[in-house]
DNA sequence: CGCAGTATTGAAATTTCTCAAGCCGAGTGG
DNA sequence: CCACTCGGCTTGAGAAATTTCAATACTGCG
């Protein structure tokens, strides 16, 4: 299904495939699309809180987040993004960012201009509902977090987000067998699961020692599956991986 | 602009109106839909995590709460619901429910199906943009959760729940002076906030010695804003309430 | 080789939670 | 009209968890 293609074209069309019953003529507006390519180095910001972009971003390499910077300096990581991923769609429909974005390690971005991008949308219903369905996958992972900061415990918790982690990749196939980039530090781990860096290292050691997952040098390596998944309490339904909404039946053809 | 209106027609219309620019064919299409009204009493679920709903939901009157249950049984709350919104638009796209549904107190529900709506967002891509900046909207209010579970003390965070309460019941002009509904018992809250019910106490004691809010009874006192603002580190921009997006300019006419 | 950033660990300080008990107020029924 | 009950609120105190502080290792890169 995602076939190793080094084009971001193939890319986006793979992506909303997956999420949307595209006809020749929608996989014909995102061929026609522009784009730009930039690269990030690590900490990088690619838009800040309080811009007003005039671009989508598109992940085609490397991992990028989200974050909110409260007015006494701290961070608070709010989602990661790896490639095939599109985290600024919502700056299509709200002008002001209300969250910065920036690399985490070195990252690859493809940018849509956001006039080019809504005109097609406009026209392409298909399309539109595809993309929309991926910002309604992206708030049901806020929605987990929510819940995982909220009601685990820092072992759990950490746990959970790594289940999360994984799973994602593997279904861009960034996975090789068990292992799958991670490129976080533990402080930056604290900052996106409400702990202290002490508590990240601590939950970690734990499950290194109840030999669930091992995380060092950026590599997640997941050890025993199912006793992770059970350990995290972690129900990978809120992906949405399935497609699980046929919307095959609907007429998008029919316009006059 | 939101005048008192009783209509559900109405309300749906003026809530789209200010998320986008509706032609009088949008208008006229929304005036079209068929809906149904429920009741629901407090506690009551309205959808479960694991339905497939076929109808979307808006709220005529009333809190509805979504939640999370853990597989311990503990409850998670993520977000708060009032006249006008619409917390079950992602139902359209996203077949089975990560999440429930449920009443906080007396709520009064109408009820538009799926077909129906989908049909119409087709045809009328400014109806699709509107409903579609309101997810965003909530995708924006649940980073801001993670953002204030994860980052505030317990009085910081109980203080600007509150103020995200207030700003968008005034939005609706649901607040009488510096009153709103906030109809959640301390419990509630703090599941909502991932803290203990103890917590929750303590905190609005600080608030009410130190003459920011008072809650109590269900309702929501905002005693002195402004400090209250400054505590709470409150900045509403994520909410997005000025149309900040000025889609007018698109050319929603042009079909072929 | 050495530096800078990251990871690890222990121990003290602090926060938050749990447990337990009493209070208050609305609704009920005698 | 009053006693009763139930759920929610309030408070204190001890227990537990988490954070902070501090010091030491480790690692990759120039």
């Amino acid at each position: 299904m995602a076939k190793q293609s080094s084009s971001v074209h193939d890319l986006l069309i793979n992506k909303a495939s997956q999420h949307g019953t595209l006809l020749q003529a929608d996989k014909a507006a995102l061929l026609s699309l522009p784009f730009v390519v930039r690269r990030f180095r690590p900490g990088q910001d690619i838009v800040r809180q309080g811009d007003e972009p005039d671009a989508a971003i598109f992940v085609q390499s490397g991992m990028i987040a989200r974050y909110h910077t409260l007015s006494s300096g701290e961070r608070q990581y709010i989602s990661m993004h790896i490639k095939g991923d599109m985290p600024d769609v919502q700056s299509l429909f709200l002008k002001v960012m209300d969250h910065s974005l920036c690399a985490v390690d070195d990252a690859s971005i493809a940018l849509f201009r956001h006039d080019v991008v809504r005109r097609v949308l406009v026209d392409r219903p298909g399309l539109s509902f595809a993309f929309w369905r991926l910002t309604l996958i992206d708030a049901a992972i806020f929605r987990q977090a929510i819940t995982n900061n909220g009601s685990r415990a820092p072992a759990e918790r950490l746990a959970h987000f790594c289940c999360e982690r994984y799973t994602l990749a593997c279904e861009m196939n960034l996975a090789e067998g068990n292992v799958c980039d991670l490129p976080l530090t533990q402080t930056q781990l604290g900052q996106a699961l409400g702990l202290s860096h002490i508590s990240v290292n601590r939950a970690l050691r734990k499950l290194r020692r109840e030999r669930l997952l091992d995380l060092r040098s950026g590599k997640l390596e997941v050890i025993d599956h199912s006793a992770l998944v059970r350990f995290a309490d972690f129900d990978p339904s809120y992906l949405h991986q399935s497609k699980d909404s046929d919307l095959s039946h609907m007429a998008f053809r029919k316009r006059r």
